[in-house]
DNA sequence: GACCCTTATCGTCAGGATGACGACAAAAGA
DNA sequence: TCTTTTGTCGTCATCCTGACGATAAGGGTC
Protein backbone atom coordinates (compact mmCIF):
# COMPACT_ATOMS: atom_id res chain seq x y z
CA UNK A 1 0.00 0.00 0.00
CA UNK A 2 1.57 3.17 -1.20
CA UNK A 3 0.46 6.87 0.57
CA UNK A 4 -0.80 9.82 -0.32
CA UNK A 5 1.18 12.58 -0.27
CA UNK A 6 0.63 15.45 1.92
CA UNK A 7 2.44 19.08 2.12
CA UNK A 8 3.79 19.26 5.83
CA UNK A 9 4.45 22.23 7.81
CA UNK A 10 6.06 23.88 11.18
CA UNK A 11 3.93 26.61 12.48
CA UNK A 12 5.26 28.63 15.84
CA UNK A 13 4.04 30.08 18.94
CA UNK A 14 6.61 32.28 19.81
CA UNK A 15 6.53 33.35 23.55
CA UNK A 16 7.55 36.34 25.49
CA UNK A 17 7.10 38.35 28.42
CA UNK A 18 7.09 42.28 27.61
CA UNK A 19 5.69 45.33 29.59
CA UNK A 20 4.38 42.39 32.13
CA UNK A 21 2.56 40.74 30.11
CA UNK A 22 2.75 36.85 27.78
CA UNK A 23 2.93 38.11 24.15
CA UNK A 24 2.81 36.16 21.15
CA UNK A 25 4.84 37.14 17.57
CA UNK A 26 2.19 37.17 14.78
CA UNK A 27 2.70 38.26 11.37
CA UNK A 28 0.20 39.91 8.91
CA UNK A 29 -0.08 37.31 6.09
CA UNK A 30 1.24 38.88 2.50
CA UNK A 31 -0.35 36.20 0.26
CA UNK A 32 -3.41 33.83 0.35
CA UNK A 33 -4.81 32.33 1.64
CA UNK A 34 -6.59 34.40 4.33
CA UNK A 35 -4.37 37.24 2.79
CA UNK A 36 -3.85 40.35 5.29
CA UNK A 37 -5.12 37.90 8.01
CA UNK A 38 -2.64 37.70 11.55
CA UNK A 39 -1.64 34.20 11.71
CA UNK A 40 1.44 32.27 13.48
CA UNK A 41 4.63 32.31 11.92
CA UNK A 42 5.50 29.01 9.72
CA UNK A 43 6.72 27.47 6.30
CA UNK A 44 6.43 24.23 5.11
CA UNK A 45 9.21 21.64 5.91
CA UNK A 46 11.95 21.07 3.17
CA UNK A 47 12.65 17.73 1.99
CA UNK A 48 15.40 16.98 3.49
CA UNK A 49 15.33 19.15 6.68
CA UNK A 50 14.37 18.01 10.16
CA UNK A 51 11.16 18.87 11.54
CA UNK A 52 12.87 21.08 14.72
CA UNK A 53 15.38 22.67 11.92
CA UNK A 54 12.47 23.39 9.89
CA UNK A 55 10.82 25.54 13.16
CA UNK A 56 14.21 26.35 14.10
CA UNK A 57 14.73 28.02 11.01
CA UNK A 58 11.19 30.26 10.71
CA UNK A 59 12.61 31.46 14.14
CA UNK A 60 15.56 32.91 12.76
CA UNK A 61 13.59 34.18 9.54
CA UNK A 62 10.74 35.86 11.99
CA UNK A 63 12.71 37.11 15.22
CA UNK A 64 16.59 36.97 14.01
CA UNK A 65 17.54 34.75 16.86
CA UNK A 66 19.89 32.21 15.79
CA UNK A 67 21.20 30.41 19.01
CA UNK A 68 20.63 26.79 19.91
CA UNK A 69 20.00 27.83 23.32
CA UNK A 70 16.36 29.13 22.40
CA UNK A 71 14.34 27.35 23.99
CA UNK A 72 12.12 25.36 21.20
CA UNK A 73 10.09 22.47 22.01
CA UNK A 74 7.54 20.24 19.68
CA UNK A 75 3.96 20.85 20.77
CA UNK A 76 1.35 19.12 18.86
CA UNK A 77 0.79 18.24 15.25
CA UNK A 78 -3.03 19.22 13.21
CA UNK A 79 -4.11 17.65 10.31
CA UNK A 80 -7.88 17.95 10.38
CA UNK A 81 -8.62 17.55 6.25
CA UNK A 82 -9.77 20.93 5.50
CA UNK A 83 -7.77 22.63 8.27
CA UNK A 84 -5.38 24.90 4.91
CA UNK A 85 -7.51 25.57 1.63
CA UNK A 86 -4.24 24.77 -0.44
CA UNK A 87 -4.54 20.98 0.06
CA UNK A 88 -4.30 18.49 2.46
CA UNK A 89 -1.67 20.27 4.95
CA UNK A 90 -0.57 18.78 8.26
CA UNK A 91 1.30 21.19 10.38
CA UNK A 92 3.77 20.65 13.73
CA UNK A 93 3.42 22.91 16.26
CA UNK A 94 6.59 24.12 18.24
CA UNK A 95 6.80 26.18 21.27
CA UNK A 96 9.35 29.24 21.59
CA UNK A 97 10.67 30.80 24.41
CA UNK A 98 12.54 33.89 23.84
CA UNK A 99 13.36 36.45 26.54
CA UNK A 100 12.54 40.35 25.67
CA UNK A 101 14.94 40.68 22.76
CA UNK A 102 16.18 44.42 23.03
CA UNK A 103 16.13 44.74 19.03
CA UNK A 104 12.05 44.47 18.55
CA UNK A 105 11.75 41.47 15.77
CA UNK A 106 15.04 41.90 13.85
CA UNK A 107 15.48 40.82 10.44
CA UNK A 108 12.20 41.15 9.52
CA UNK A 109 9.88 44.16 7.76
CA UNK A 110 8.41 45.34 11.06
CA UNK A 111 5.46 46.05 8.78
CA UNK A 112 4.40 42.60 8.68
CA UNK A 113 5.45 40.87 12.02
CA UNK A 114 4.82 42.01 16.14
CA UNK A 115 4.05 41.17 19.24
CA UNK A 116 0.48 41.13 20.45
CA UNK A 117 -0.57 40.17 23.96
CA UNK A 118 -1.63 36.89 24.46
CA UNK A 119 -4.83 37.03 26.10
CA UNK A 120 -5.91 39.38 23.89
CA UNK A 121 -5.75 36.77 20.90
CA UNK A 122 -7.15 34.13 22.84
CA UNK A 123 -10.05 35.68 23.84
CA UNK A 124 -11.09 36.63 19.94
CA UNK A 125 -11.19 33.01 18.22
CA UNK A 126 -11.69 34.81 14.56
CA UNK A 127 -8.36 36.89 15.17
CA UNK A 128 -5.85 34.23 13.36
CA UNK A 129 -6.47 32.71 10.18
CA UNK A 130 -6.31 28.41 9.90
CA UNK A 131 -6.73 26.50 12.97
CA UNK A 132 -3.97 28.92 14.74
CA UNK A 133 -6.23 29.85 17.34
CA UNK A 134 -6.23 26.38 18.41
CA UNK A 135 -3.02 25.62 18.33
CA UNK A 136 -1.83 28.65 20.62
CA UNK A 137 -4.08 27.68 22.68
CA UNK A 138 -2.43 24.85 23.07
CA UNK A 139 1.06 26.33 23.08
CA UNK A 140 0.15 28.91 25.94
CA UNK A 141 -1.55 26.29 28.45
CA UNK A 142 1.71 24.17 27.24
CA UNK A 143 3.79 26.79 28.40
CA UNK A 144 1.28 27.76 31.46
CA UNK A 145 1.78 24.09 32.65
CA UNK A 146 5.97 23.33 31.87
CA UNK A 147 6.42 26.41 34.54
CA UNK A 148 5.00 24.31 37.09
CA UNK A 149 7.43 21.46 37.35
CA UNK A 150 10.03 22.83 35.21
CA UNK A 151 12.91 26.08 35.13
CA UNK A 152 11.54 27.28 31.96
CA UNK A 153 10.68 30.30 32.90
CA UNK A 154 14.52 31.67 32.81
CA UNK A 155 14.00 30.98 29.11
CA UNK A 156 12.25 34.31 29.12
CA UNK A 157 14.94 35.53 31.08
CA UNK A 158 18.14 37.25 30.08
CA UNK A 159 21.55 35.58 31.27
CA UNK A 160 21.33 37.43 34.66
CA UNK A 161 18.16 38.19 36.12
CA UNK A 162 16.87 38.64 39.77
CA UNK A 163 14.48 36.74 41.51
CA UNK A 164 11.88 39.20 40.99
CA UNK A 165 12.27 39.75 37.50
CA UNK A 166 11.78 35.72 37.32
CA UNK A 167 8.49 36.37 39.53
CA UNK A 168 7.25 38.78 37.02
CA UNK A 169 7.83 35.91 34.18
CA UNK A 170 4.99 33.62 36.49
CA UNK A 171 2.56 36.49 37.42
CA UNK A 172 2.85 37.18 33.18
CA UNK A 173 2.29 33.85 31.87
CA UNK A 174 0.00 32.80 34.83
CA UNK A 175 -1.90 35.52 35.18
CA UNK A 176 -1.90 35.66 38.76
CA UNK A 177 0.37 37.71 41.45
CA UNK A 178 2.36 35.88 43.79
CA UNK A 179 3.84 36.54 47.03
CA UNK A 180 7.33 37.75 46.62
CA UNK A 181 8.11 36.87 50.09
CA UNK A 182 7.30 32.56 49.64
CA UNK A 183 8.03 33.04 45.68
CA UNK A 184 11.88 33.80 46.71
CA UNK A 185 12.04 31.26 49.02
CA UNK A 186 10.81 28.45 46.90
CA UNK A 187 13.34 30.03 43.92
CA UNK A 188 16.06 29.95 45.92
CA UNK A 189 15.76 27.01 47.87
CA UNK A 190 14.48 24.59 44.99
CA UNK A 191 17.70 22.78 44.39
CA UNK A 192 19.14 23.52 40.93
CA UNK A 193 16.85 25.92 39.96
CA UNK A 194 18.92 29.16 40.30
CA UNK A 195 22.26 29.64 41.18
CA UNK A 196 22.98 33.13 42.71
CA UNK A 197 26.05 35.30 40.98
CA UNK A 198 27.65 37.45 44.15
CA UNK A 199 26.64 40.11 42.30
CA UNK A 200 23.77 42.58 42.28
CA UNK A 201 21.55 44.94 40.70
CA UNK A 202 19.39 47.96 41.35
CA UNK A 203 17.73 48.17 37.86
CA UNK A 204 14.54 47.18 39.23
CA UNK A 205 14.23 50.32 41.71
CA UNK A 206 14.40 49.74 45.94
CA UNK A 207 17.32 47.64 47.53
CA UNK A 208 19.60 46.02 45.20
CA UNK A 209 18.53 42.66 44.23
CA UNK A 210 21.04 39.70 44.06
CA UNK A 211 22.01 38.21 40.44
CA UNK A 212 21.02 35.00 39.28
CA UNK A 213 22.09 32.27 36.46
CA UNK A 214 19.79 29.32 35.66
CA UNK A 215 20.70 26.24 37.42
CA UNK A 216 21.46 23.02 36.30
CA UNK A 217 17.62 21.45 37.28
CA UNK A 218 15.35 20.48 34.24
CA UNK A 219 12.54 19.92 36.86
CA UNK A 220 11.36 21.48 39.93
CA UNK A 221 10.84 19.25 42.73
CA UNK A 222 8.06 19.72 44.57
CA UNK A 223 6.61 21.72 41.25
CA UNK A 224 5.51 25.20 42.06
CA UNK A 225 1.42 25.79 41.91
CA UNK A 226 -0.46 28.26 40.30
CA UNK A 227 -2.83 30.22 41.53
CA UNK B 1 5.92 28.87 -2.91
CA UNK B 2 4.52 25.23 -2.98
CA UNK B 3 5.05 22.63 -1.26
CA UNK B 4 6.96 19.05 -1.17
CA UNK B 5 4.57 16.49 -0.52
CA UNK B 6 5.40 13.54 2.20
CA UNK B 7 3.51 10.69 3.78
CA UNK B 8 2.05 11.12 6.96
CA UNK B 9 1.88 8.15 9.30
CA UNK B 10 0.26 7.35 12.47
CA UNK B 11 1.96 4.54 14.85
CA UNK B 12 0.37 3.83 17.77
CA UNK B 13 2.01 2.40 21.36
CA UNK B 14 -0.54 0.80 22.34
CA UNK B 15 -0.09 -0.19 26.34
CA UNK B 16 -2.07 -2.49 28.89
CA UNK B 17 -1.31 -3.56 32.03
CA UNK B 18 -1.10 -7.33 32.36
CA UNK B 19 -0.07 -9.87 34.67
CA UNK B 20 1.36 -6.93 36.96
CA UNK B 21 3.60 -5.76 34.11
CA UNK B 22 3.12 -2.83 31.87
CA UNK B 23 3.09 -4.40 28.39
CA UNK B 24 3.03 -3.08 24.85
CA UNK B 25 1.54 -4.07 22.00
CA UNK B 26 3.79 -5.08 18.77
CA UNK B 27 3.26 -6.37 15.17
CA UNK B 28 5.45 -8.34 13.37
CA UNK B 29 5.82 -6.89 9.97
CA UNK B 30 4.87 -8.88 7.14
CA UNK B 31 6.38 -6.87 3.97
CA UNK B 32 9.00 -4.58 3.38
CA UNK B 33 10.54 -2.47 4.95
CA UNK B 34 12.00 -4.20 7.81
CA UNK B 35 10.35 -7.41 7.08
CA UNK B 36 10.09 -9.51 10.14
CA UNK B 37 10.95 -7.26 12.51
CA UNK B 38 8.51 -6.13 15.46
CA UNK B 39 7.26 -2.41 15.36
CA UNK B 40 4.35 -0.74 16.75
CA UNK B 41 1.15 -1.22 15.10
CA UNK B 42 0.28 2.06 12.28
CA UNK B 43 -0.42 3.22 8.70
CA UNK B 44 -0.72 5.91 6.46
CA UNK B 45 -3.09 8.57 7.26
CA UNK B 46 -5.45 8.21 3.95
CA UNK B 47 -6.16 11.13 1.65
CA UNK B 48 -9.28 12.35 3.47
CA UNK B 49 -8.99 11.35 7.24
CA UNK B 50 -8.13 13.34 10.67
CA UNK B 51 -5.00 12.32 12.23
CA UNK B 52 -6.69 10.78 15.64
CA UNK B 53 -8.90 9.27 13.47
CA UNK B 54 -6.23 6.74 11.74
CA UNK B 55 -4.87 6.51 14.77
CA UNK B 56 -8.12 5.00 15.82
CA UNK B 57 -8.68 3.38 12.44
CA UNK B 58 -5.75 1.37 13.41
CA UNK B 59 -5.68 0.67 17.17
CA UNK B 60 -9.06 -0.75 15.91
CA UNK B 61 -7.88 -3.02 13.60
CA UNK B 62 -5.14 -4.41 15.88
CA UNK B 63 -7.82 -4.72 19.08
CA UNK B 64 -11.43 -5.06 17.86
CA UNK B 65 -11.47 -1.98 20.21
CA UNK B 66 -13.84 0.49 18.85
CA UNK B 67 -14.98 2.30 21.56
CA UNK B 68 -14.76 5.79 21.47
CA UNK B 69 -14.05 5.31 25.59
CA UNK B 70 -10.39 4.00 24.83
CA UNK B 71 -7.92 6.82 26.10
CA UNK B 72 -5.89 8.42 23.02
CA UNK B 73 -3.75 11.17 22.80
CA UNK B 74 -1.14 12.41 20.88
CA UNK B 75 2.17 12.00 21.69
CA UNK B 76 4.51 13.57 19.18
CA UNK B 77 5.54 13.54 15.75
CA UNK B 78 8.94 12.19 14.15
CA UNK B 79 10.12 13.54 10.90
CA UNK B 80 13.61 13.33 10.09
CA UNK B 81 14.81 12.82 6.46
CA UNK B 82 15.68 9.16 6.22
CA UNK B 83 14.00 7.88 8.69
CA UNK B 84 11.65 5.41 6.31
CA UNK B 85 13.82 3.95 3.44
CA UNK B 86 10.07 4.20 1.39
CA UNK B 87 10.68 8.07 1.04
CA UNK B 88 9.74 11.27 3.12
CA UNK B 89 7.28 9.61 5.78
CA UNK B 90 6.39 11.89 8.67
CA UNK B 91 5.04 9.43 11.51
CA UNK B 92 2.49 10.70 14.35
CA UNK B 93 2.70 8.82 17.05
CA UNK B 94 -0.61 8.11 19.67
CA UNK B 95 -0.49 6.59 23.17
CA UNK B 96 -3.47 4.68 23.60
CA UNK B 97 -4.39 2.67 26.89
CA UNK B 98 -6.29 -0.21 27.04
CA UNK B 99 -7.49 -2.57 29.77
CA UNK B 100 -6.42 -5.79 29.77
CA UNK B 101 -8.42 -7.48 27.32
CA UNK B 102 -10.30 -10.37 27.77
CA UNK B 103 -10.19 -11.60 23.89
CA UNK B 104 -6.16 -11.07 23.51
CA UNK B 105 -5.91 -8.97 20.48
CA UNK B 106 -9.20 -9.92 18.68
CA UNK B 107 -9.62 -9.60 15.25
CA UNK B 108 -5.78 -10.10 14.24
CA UNK B 109 -4.61 -12.79 13.25
CA UNK B 110 -2.62 -13.88 16.53
CA UNK B 111 0.48 -14.42 14.68
CA UNK B 112 1.56 -11.16 13.71
CA UNK B 113 1.28 -9.16 16.70
CA UNK B 114 1.08 -9.72 20.51
CA UNK B 115 1.53 -8.27 23.51
CA UNK B 116 5.08 -7.88 25.31
CA UNK B 117 7.00 -6.11 28.09
CA UNK B 118 7.49 -2.75 27.76
CA UNK B 119 11.01 -2.66 29.80
CA UNK B 120 11.93 -5.80 27.71
CA UNK B 121 11.82 -3.68 24.51
CA UNK B 122 13.17 -0.77 26.08
CA UNK B 123 16.07 -2.36 27.14
CA UNK B 124 17.31 -3.54 23.71
CA UNK B 125 17.44 -0.40 21.33
CA UNK B 126 17.67 -2.25 18.23
CA UNK B 127 14.45 -5.13 19.23
CA UNK B 128 11.89 -2.32 17.13
CA UNK B 129 12.11 -1.74 13.33
CA UNK B 130 12.83 2.58 11.96
CA UNK B 131 12.76 4.80 15.08
CA UNK B 132 10.05 3.28 17.05
CA UNK B 133 12.28 2.59 19.90
CA UNK B 134 12.31 6.15 20.43
CA UNK B 135 8.61 6.28 20.00
CA UNK B 136 8.02 4.06 22.61
CA UNK B 137 10.33 5.28 25.03
CA UNK B 138 8.26 8.78 24.89
CA UNK B 139 4.73 6.69 24.75
CA UNK B 140 5.97 5.32 27.94
CA UNK B 141 7.57 8.46 29.31
CA UNK B 142 4.39 9.98 28.93
CA UNK B 143 2.31 7.45 30.51
CA UNK B 144 4.42 7.56 33.64
CA UNK B 145 4.41 10.72 33.71
CA UNK B 146 0.66 11.37 33.07
CA UNK B 147 -0.22 8.96 35.91
CA UNK B 148 1.11 11.51 38.64
CA UNK B 149 -1.51 14.18 37.66
CA UNK B 150 -4.23 12.72 36.07
CA UNK B 151 -6.68 9.83 36.54
CA UNK B 152 -6.04 8.25 33.89
CA UNK B 153 -4.62 4.67 35.46
CA UNK B 154 -8.06 3.99 35.51
CA UNK B 155 -8.12 3.88 31.62
CA UNK B 156 -5.95 0.77 32.17
CA UNK B 157 -8.69 -0.86 34.43
CA UNK B 158 -12.33 -1.87 34.33
CA UNK B 159 -15.37 -0.30 34.63
CA UNK B 160 -15.29 -1.32 38.13
CA UNK B 161 -11.94 -1.59 40.14
CA UNK B 162 -10.78 -2.38 43.40
CA UNK B 163 -8.39 0.53 45.00
CA UNK B 164 -5.72 -2.46 44.96
CA UNK B 165 -6.24 -3.34 41.67
CA UNK B 166 -5.77 0.34 40.55
CA UNK B 167 -2.69 0.49 42.86
CA UNK B 168 -1.45 -2.67 41.02
CA UNK B 169 -1.69 -0.21 37.79
CA UNK B 170 0.44 2.76 39.47
CA UNK B 171 3.06 -0.04 40.45
CA UNK B 172 3.02 -2.00 37.18
CA UNK B 173 3.39 1.54 34.84
CA UNK B 174 6.05 2.73 37.33
CA UNK B 175 7.59 -0.33 38.42
CA UNK B 176 8.17 0.60 41.69
CA UNK B 177 6.10 -0.95 45.05
CA UNK B 178 3.48 1.67 46.75
CA UNK B 179 2.65 1.50 50.15
CA UNK B 180 -0.91 -0.17 50.53
CA UNK B 181 -2.63 2.16 52.97
CA UNK B 182 -1.27 5.42 52.18
CA UNK B 183 -2.23 4.78 48.17
CA UNK B 184 -5.58 3.90 49.56
CA UNK B 185 -5.75 7.31 51.57
CA UNK B 186 -4.61 9.24 48.61
CA UNK B 187 -7.20 7.53 46.04
CA UNK B 188 -9.92 7.50 48.69
CA UNK B 189 -9.46 10.90 49.69
CA UNK B 190 -8.42 12.71 46.46
CA UNK B 191 -11.73 14.54 44.98
CA UNK B 192 -13.37 12.62 42.01
CA UNK B 193 -10.98 10.34 41.48
CA UNK B 194 -12.61 7.45 42.36
CA UNK B 195 -16.70 7.07 43.40
CA UNK B 196 -17.62 3.74 45.48
CA UNK B 197 -20.25 1.78 44.74
CA UNK B 198 -20.76 0.74 47.72
CA UNK B 199 -20.54 -2.99 46.49
CA UNK B 200 -17.33 -5.56 46.97
CA UNK B 201 -15.60 -8.20 45.26
CA UNK B 202 -13.53 -10.90 47.09
CA UNK B 203 -12.27 -11.60 43.52
CA UNK B 204 -8.32 -10.71 44.72
CA UNK B 205 -8.76 -12.39 47.83
CA UNK B 206 -8.38 -11.42 51.53
CA UNK B 207 -10.83 -9.06 53.29
CA UNK B 208 -13.57 -8.03 50.66
CA UNK B 209 -12.53 -5.32 49.19
CA UNK B 210 -14.88 -1.87 47.70
CA UNK B 211 -15.63 -1.72 44.34
CA UNK B 212 -15.12 1.75 42.51
CA UNK B 213 -15.77 3.82 39.42
CA UNK B 214 -13.88 6.33 37.82
CA UNK B 215 -14.57 9.68 38.77
CA UNK B 216 -15.27 13.22 37.43
CA UNK B 217 -11.69 14.58 37.78
CA UNK B 218 -9.97 15.50 35.18
CA UNK B 219 -6.11 15.65 37.18
CA UNK B 220 -5.26 14.83 40.37
CA UNK B 221 -4.50 17.96 42.79
CA UNK B 222 -2.17 17.16 44.71
CA UNK B 223 -0.50 14.90 41.98
CA UNK B 224 1.11 11.52 43.56
CA UNK B 225 4.41 10.82 43.18
CA UNK B 226 6.73 8.36 41.97
CA UNK B 227 8.99 6.67 43.93
C1' DG C 1 -15.47 -24.32 64.70
C1' DA C 2 -10.42 -22.92 65.70
C1' DC C 3 -6.80 -21.32 63.40
C1' DC C 4 -4.11 -19.28 59.77
C1' DC C 5 -3.35 -16.67 55.65
C1' DT C 6 -4.42 -12.94 52.80
C1' DT C 7 -5.95 -8.60 51.63
C1' DA C 8 -8.62 -4.23 53.07
C1' DT C 9 -9.03 -0.33 55.80
C1' DC C 10 -8.36 2.84 59.66
C1' DG C 11 -5.24 5.41 62.74
C1' DT C 12 -1.03 7.67 64.54
C1' DC C 13 2.90 10.46 64.24
C1' DA C 14 6.94 13.03 62.75
C1' DG C 15 8.77 15.86 59.04
C1' DG C 16 8.50 18.78 54.98
C1' DA C 17 6.21 22.23 52.12
C1' DT C 18 2.93 25.86 51.74
C1' DG C 19 0.30 30.14 52.35
C1' DA C 20 -0.41 34.23 55.08
C1' DC C 21 1.85 37.82 56.83
C1' DG C 22 5.18 40.63 60.10
C1' DA C 23 9.62 42.80 60.18
C1' DC C 24 13.72 44.75 58.76
C1' DA C 25 17.36 46.12 55.05
C1' DA C 26 19.08 48.96 51.48
C1' DA C 27 18.80 51.63 47.75
C1' DA C 28 16.56 56.16 45.10
C1' DG C 29 14.27 60.39 45.24
C1' DA C 30 11.89 64.41 47.54
C1' DT D 1 16.22 63.38 56.79
C1' DC D 2 12.11 61.24 55.41
C1' DT D 3 9.43 58.57 52.30
C1' DT D 4 8.90 55.18 48.89
C1' DT D 5 10.15 51.06 46.79
C1' DT D 6 11.76 46.65 46.49
C1' DG D 7 14.49 42.66 48.53
C1' DT D 8 15.17 39.27 52.07
C1' DC D 9 14.60 36.80 56.40
C1' DG D 10 11.37 34.83 59.98
C1' DT D 11 7.26 32.89 62.16
C1' DC D 12 3.39 30.02 62.46
C1' DA D 13 -0.64 27.25 61.50
C1' DT D 14 -2.04 23.95 58.16
C1' DC D 15 -1.83 20.37 54.86
C1' DC D 16 0.30 16.35 52.76
C1' DT D 17 3.35 12.67 52.93
C1' DG D 18 5.86 8.49 54.19
C1' DA D 19 6.51 5.01 57.64
C1' DC D 20 4.26 1.81 60.06
C1' DG D 21 1.02 -0.34 63.89
C1' DA D 22 -3.44 -2.36 64.39
C1' DT D 23 -7.77 -4.26 63.33
C1' DA D 24 -11.39 -6.22 60.01
C1' DA D 25 -13.30 -9.73 57.21
C1' DG D 26 -13.21 -12.98 53.93
C1' DG D 27 -11.37 -18.13 52.36
C1' DG D 28 -9.05 -22.48 53.29
C1' DT D 29 -7.45 -26.35 56.32
C1' DC D 30 -7.72 -29.54 59.81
Amino acid sequence: MDFEPMGVAADLVILTVRDGSLQVLLIRRGIEPHKDRWALPGGFVRPVEDLEAAARRELAEETGLVSDRIHLEQVATYGEPGRDPRGRVVSVAYLALVPDLPTPVAGTDAASASWVPADEVLTDPERLAFDHHRILLDGVERARAKLEYSPLATAFCADEFTISELRGIYEAVWGTPLDPRNFHRKATKTDGFVVPLGTTTTRDGGRPAQLFRRGPATFLHPPLTRG
